[in-house]
DNA sequence: TATTTTAGCTAAACCGATTTAGCTGATTTT
DNA sequence: AAAATCAGCTAAATCGGTTTAGCTAAAATA
């Protein structure tokens, strides 16, 4: 049962495991091994069903071929999809992905990402949770390659793949304001510091108060991630019940909004005669919701095609020169948003 | 920026890395070093950052603490579920998670299972993609720890948790029967050879056969994995234009579902009046689809819960029996299959 | 013929941990 | 005082590759 070696192939052979490890490297030419002899290497290498122990070439060469991605909860559609893109994109340079999700909690990121150096990983792809710069700034002292996607820190000189969330929620709002919505509620996911959540907050906040709208602090309602449905449930309350309900919701993430679409169905809450509903994220069975949702749309094609090129440039050219990309959203206008 | 090792350690403070290793290890006690040497090594390894490699480890004790998760597409929502609720149950057992999709292509699979070997993870969940066990018998051969998920070869002596699709298909098509359908469409994700699809075209055509309606091939349409959309369209161009369209549709796999409603949508087919549309999976947004979408839903935490158990047991117990749990699926009746 | 070159190959170090077998000097037992 | 025990520690092998430096015998050159 046991696996089959490079020392096992050499000895069977009787050459030495350096010629055999060169064969199969295809350093066969390159080191004047006879064709004879990589033949037999070859032959043999096959009959024997030899397979290379990654870890120990790992080991030596100080590669492992592996990246780590983190992010909240990879099952959700947003970093589900985003997942499928990166390995793909991963796997045309031969790179193979440990996926970790960290449900918000920073202390659990930073114990991951040591978790992933423990493991050697080449580099990690981050939509970080973190409230300050602090633990990312001591990658980057350390010289580790990672790229900040979705969510990041400005302030770090680092590479960054995100959407323009301020932008985006503020053309968001802008259709709300302009289809007659002067009370516009937040819906925004904890932890509230992010950036992607700040600039989303920041790009509606704005956006009223350029326009003519009242806006305190008291629009926004912080759904914690360890309880959706139950935060909705409050915020609803709180909202319906006091008779300053909003005549429209924007929710900052998608799990939010089909939360709190549920819970309208349950009280009876028209979408969109009582109140408009809108979100970030757009995913492809918010067209089919009923009603469907307008929504701001990411490129999640891009953004993980572009944060894997940059990680594999940061892991394997020296010169590498950190990037950052902010690309735009799109805006998809839907029945949530139209009386008629 | 080199990284700290046991030897820097050692050296830092004139002993022996074996000693290095058995404290930091918590092995100390046990080994008779003193408490005064266990303190020094404990704090040098703090004030150096010492973080242990993984990879040296695991080629020395033959164990990674690594687990391969190979599914279709980890971006279908069903299976990032399932991901997400196998990356908890590992890491509750210290293991981490590399996941890699097949894109339903038998070949890739193969590969995959190769670099997961090469990397030397201990086990590996599977949901397969393979059309005869050839390749898992030659796992089972080696010896090598994986469970069967979702798909399954019966004929394989391995450990399995999965759902009685034929059961959960039977059902479904009784509930269609029953409220008066004759003709049932089947939309089938291809390979159609998987355990999954072929139980449940079974359970859908043994119940029609046994309530007297018509059965034959003609009722199965083919999805092909690579473009559902197109082929969604040509399943409906078919059913619709030739004037044999069947009075339910029942699609075994929730992305196709959301494809067949969307192309209704833009033809304007009303479900359910037109047609009833049933899927197998259910998915938190089928409830607030318009209309809500009836669906057979499978217990995906018990599900990867027990996938793990198994796994890291048959990889910690020599004495490990295998095990196959078949699991019931829920029956979910929404507005899709009600014309009231 | 003596020397250099070359083709073809190998020995040994190395990566960083774990693990086995055993050493040293002090203390206890006989 | 010699032998046995014990506390506390270490040297070296090992996992399976890659890589460096260099060996050997035959062929080519001087």
């Amino acid at each position: 049962m046991k696996r089959i070696s490079l020392n096992d192939i050499a000895k069977s052979l009787g050459v030495s495991k350096t010629l055999v490890s060169m064969v199969l490297n295809n350093l066969g030419d390159q080191n004047g091994i006879s064709q004879k002899t990589q033949g037999k290497v070859w032959e043999k290498a096959r009959e024997l069903n030899y397979q290379p122990n990654y870890l120990a070439r790992s080991l030596r060469t100080g590669r492992s071929k592996t990246l780590g991605l983190i992010v909240a909860d990879i099952s959700n559609i947003f970093y589900s999809r985003l997942a499928r893109v990166i390995e793909d994109a991963a796997g045309k340079h031969n790179y193979n992905l440990i996926i970790c999700s960290t449900d918000e909690k920073a202390e659990k990121e930073i114990e991951l990402i040591k978790m992933l150096r423990a493991r050697q990983v080449d580099g990690i792809i981050l939509s970080t949770t973190q409230k300050d710069p602090k633990h990312l700034q001591e990658l980057m002292k350390a010289k580790f390659p990672f790229v900040q996607i979705d969510r990041f820190f400005d302030e770090l000189k680092a590479d960054t793949v995100a959407v323009d969330n301020y932008k985006g929620s503020a053309q968001l709002t802008k259709h709300l304001i302009d289809i007659g919505c002067r009370n516009i509620g937040i819906l925004a996911i904890s932890p509230i510091y992010t950036s992607v959540i700040q600039q989303r907050i920041a790009g509606c906040a704005e956006t009223c108060k350029e326009n003519g709208l009242d806006w305190d602090e008291q629009h926004i309602k912080t759904i914690e991630f360890a309880d959706i449905d139950g935060n909705i449930e409050k915020a609803i309350d709180d909202w319906f019940s006091n008779g300053n309900a909003p005549d429209a919701v924007f929710s900052l993430n998608n799990r939010i909004a089909i939360s709190f679409m549920q819970a309208c169905k349950k009280r009876n809450i028209q979408i969109p005669e009582q109140v408009k509903l809108t979100s970030f994220d757009d995913i492809e069975y918010f067209e089919l919701l009923w009603p469907p949702m307008t929504a701001v749309a990411q490129p999640f094609r891009q953004m993980g095609q572009k944060s894997v090129e940059m990680l594999i440039d940061s892991i394997e050219n020296k010169k590498h020169e950190y990037q950052k990309i902010i690309l735009d959203t799109e805006l998809k206008i839907r029945k949530s948003t139209q009386l008629k």
